[in-house]
RNA sequence: UCGGCGCAACAGGUAGUUGCCUGUAGUUUGACUACAGGAGGAAAGUCCGAGCUGCAUGCGGGAGAGGAUCCCACCUAACGGGUGGCCGGAGUAAUCCGAGGGCAAGUGCAACAGAGAGUAGACCGCCUGCUAAAAGGGGUCAGACCCGCAACGACAACGCUAAAGCAUUGUCAUUGAGGUCAGACCCCUUGGCAGGUAAGGGUGAAAGGGUGGUGUAAGAGACCACCGGUGCCUGUGGCAACACGGGCAGCCGGGUAAACCCGAUCCGCAGCAAGAAGCGCAUGGUAAAACUCCCGCAACCGCAUGGCGGUCAAAGCGCUUUGCUUGAGUCUAUUGGUGACAAUAGACCUAGAUAAAUAACUACCCAACGACAGAACUCGGCUUAUCGUUGCGCCUUCUGC
RNA sequence: CUCCCCAUCGCUUAACCGGAUAAAGCAGGGCCCUCCUAAGGCCUAGCUCGAGGUUCGAGUCCUCGUGGGGAGG
């Protein structure tokens, strides 16, 4: 319930908008979908977990493994160029991301495509 | 020209598609549309200085603790920053570098080596005196002995001669030089003892001014000349640091304060996670405070009232709003100044996010995927990181003409 | 974001007020001992986070950087 609240919350204050899903900025709040991720997709690039729910919400996280300031937002900037480009097949629930060092070596389709196959797997995007 | 030095600017661009943040306006108001704007020279490290805000009533002052700075003048809101100079160092030069007060206030430290390491010091050396019955060398003197030599004399023998005499041999005596032995005296060297001496050697990172002379037993600022340095007085130039001189003085008092410390100057402390407001939550009568202390004035409270004592009532948690961007602002021109900078005039508004906005992709340009790298309250600096491109000014050991 | 600490062989610690060839234990390598191993004995390699500065001399003092750690919602 308190999560909810949260959400409805984000909702009122209208901020951090992509694509029709909402950012996740609660620190309890992340804890809690890593925990309770029901979809957990591990790949040389990034991790993906994924909890199902009525709400549309992602984040995009990179830690301090990934680099300096620099290197950590352009890895959150690349993660949501991809996701933007999938969003609108996507089921809804809440995504997390998180970018891995790697990320910044490849090459756009290598990224793309390591992206796609990834959601795929864990079968969030809709057959349409 | 090669090479080098200094200063400044830029920090990929263009087009298209899909997207992000803020503001303004509009609409069918939890959204959408249009327009405008949207990281840096270092945004970084957090090393300094401020603004701003608070810190047990406010204002003012003082002391202590603690910290910082240290040639001079100027600039600046301020600074430990900057500019110009002084001094010292590097470089042919342009130019660059320097935490650059005080160890002739005190206390401490200097391993090893060395004689001695801070009121200096005698290891070698140099010099003086004493010692010697010690050792060696030299000189003088007189003596004893020795053997042969030389000279001269006496005697003897033999030979020659008429004789004087000559020659040879032997013995003795004298003299001379020589050798050996022990002795006396003197000198030198070595040794021992007692002193003198800091010129020289040697040790060390560092040995108590330097060079030359006088002087002395040998030496020494013991004395003298010149040079260096220190202190005091003083002249010229400079606002000053200081520079160039003159005179006097004692003879010279080394290094280290990024050792304790002393002196002068400056600083109250904390930080936007400061602080303020709203809504909600759940407690609570003791918890919470930003270096310590003193004085004065004012306000208020209490009391036993010309005085004495005192001064907080909330702190917390969650969310939202505010602080939050117009400011010691930026650009241009002119003037003043060597310059940092200042003044005047005009123009401009230039990110304010909050899991945190500038992106992704395609094509082309260029030698280049492009360097270092992402605002978080705001400024002024410093320091550190950095692929390159361009412009301006300057130097001349070297390369070429 | 703000404010503080720390850094010595592979690991855990020493090194006094600046004076060494930077020390010890464990771990490593070699040899001895043993039928073999363990234990034990002997020997051995390996370090002051980096760059400057102060000093005759720096692990120690100062400055800058690097890498860790902590506190504040």
């Amino acid at each position: 319930m308190r999560v909810e609240q949260k959400v409805e919350n984000v909702w009122r204050s209208n901020i951090a908008k992509i694509s029709s899903f909402v950012r996740i900025a609660e620190a309890r709040y992340f804890s809690r979908i890593y925990k309770k991720a029901e979809k957990v997709r591990h790949t040389s690039a990034f991790v993906i977990f994924y909890l199902s729910g009525k709400e549309r919400e992602v984040a995009f996280v990179a830690g301090k493994k990934v680099g300096k300031a620099v290197a950590r937002n352009r890895a959150k900037r690349l993660l949501r160029a991809h996701f933007i480009e999938v969003a609108p097949k996507l089921k809804s629930g809440a995504y997390i991301f998180v970018a891995k060092a790697p990320l910044l070596e490849m090459s756009y389709p290598a990224r793309r495509k390591l992206f796609v196959e990834a959601l795929r797997k864990i079968a969030v995007i809709k057959e349409s």
